[in-house]
DNA sequence: AAATTTAGTCTACAGTTGTAAACTACAATA
DNA sequence: TATTGTAGTTTACAACTGTAGACTAAATTT
C-alpha cells in the first residue's frame, strides 16, 4: 500500500494539467497555465516540491530540458481526497454526505435516477 | 453574504463537540476530547483562534470561566466545505462526483434507490 | 492563611504553503 | 563570437498550522 502523498491546491493546479496531458516539459506547464497568475518561478518551485513528494517525477530530454510525468493517478488523488473528505466533514459516511446533498439540493431526484439508469445500462 | 471563516482540521475537532453541545466551557470541552491527545494548552490555542476568526464566541460565566458557544453553524461549515471539494476534485460538478462514488463502488444502486424512496416520502 | 489546583494568557517554534526574486548555465541568434 | 533568451537551481519570506511550555491569577483545599 503507496503511502498518502498530499498535493497541495496550488500544486494541484500542476497535476490537472498534467494529467490531461500525460507528460509535459515545464515551459508546457507554463504556457498552459496561463490564465493561472503565478510566475514561472513560483510554478518551478511548486513542481520541484511535487518531484520531492514523489507524485512526479521527471526524465531528461536533453541538456536543459525534462519531461515531467505524474507518478500519482487522478483516481489516487480523487479517491484518496474523497475519503478524507467524506471522514472529516461527515464522520465516513457517504450515506450522510449524500442524505446532506439530496437535503441542499445539491443533487435532485433526477439527478439519482439517471444515474440508476447509467448503473442499469452497464 | 457573510464572509468565509476557514477551519482547520485541529480547529475542526473543538467545533465538533460545540456543535454537538451548543456551548461549552473550555475545561468541558477538553474532558469531551479526551481521546484526543492534543494538550491543554494546545486546545486553548485552538480556541483562541476559532475565537480570532470569528467562528466562536465566548461569555463569561463567572470571574475566571467561559462558555464557548459556536457562531458558525455545522452546516454552513459542511455547505461550505462540499462546495470547495466539489470544486477542487470535481470540477464544481456534483454530477461528476456522484459518477465516481458510483463507479468506485462507493454508492451502491440500493443506495440510490433508499435515497428516491425518501424523497417521495417527504 | 498557606498550599495546591486550575482557567486563562503569552510566547515559541518547527513544518507547510504560496509566492517569487536572484542567480547560473546553456542555447539560439545576431 | 558576443548577446540574449530561457530552463533550471538556490534562497527567501511571510502566513498559516499543529503543538505546547511558561507564567499569572483566582479558587479550592488543607
Amino acid at each position: 500500500m503507496q503511502k498518502t502523498i498530499a498535493i497541495t491546491d496550488a500544486e494541484l493546479d500542476i497535476m490537472k494539467v498534467l494529467w490531461q496531458q500525460g507528460a509535459l516539459s515545464s515551459p508546457e506547464i507554463f504556457s498552459l497555465m496561463e490564465n493561472n497568475d503565478k510566475s514561472k518561478s513560483t510554478l518551478k518551485t511548486l513542481l520541484l516540491r511535487l518531484v520531492q513528494k514523489g507524485a512526479v517525477r521527471f526524465e531528461e530530454i536533453n541538456s536543459r530540458t525534462y519531461r515531467y510525468i505524474p507518478e500519482i493517478t487522478e483516481e489516487e488523488y480523487i479517491n484518496h481526497n474523497s475519503k478524507n473528505f467524506i471522514n472529516r466533514v461527515f464522520d465516513g459516511s457517504v450515506q450522510k454526505m449524500l442524505l446532506n446533498f439530496v437535503k441542499e439540493e445539491k443533487i435532485t431526484k433526477a439527478d439519482l435516477e439517471r444515474l440508476i439508469v447509467q448503473l442499469e445500462e452497464e
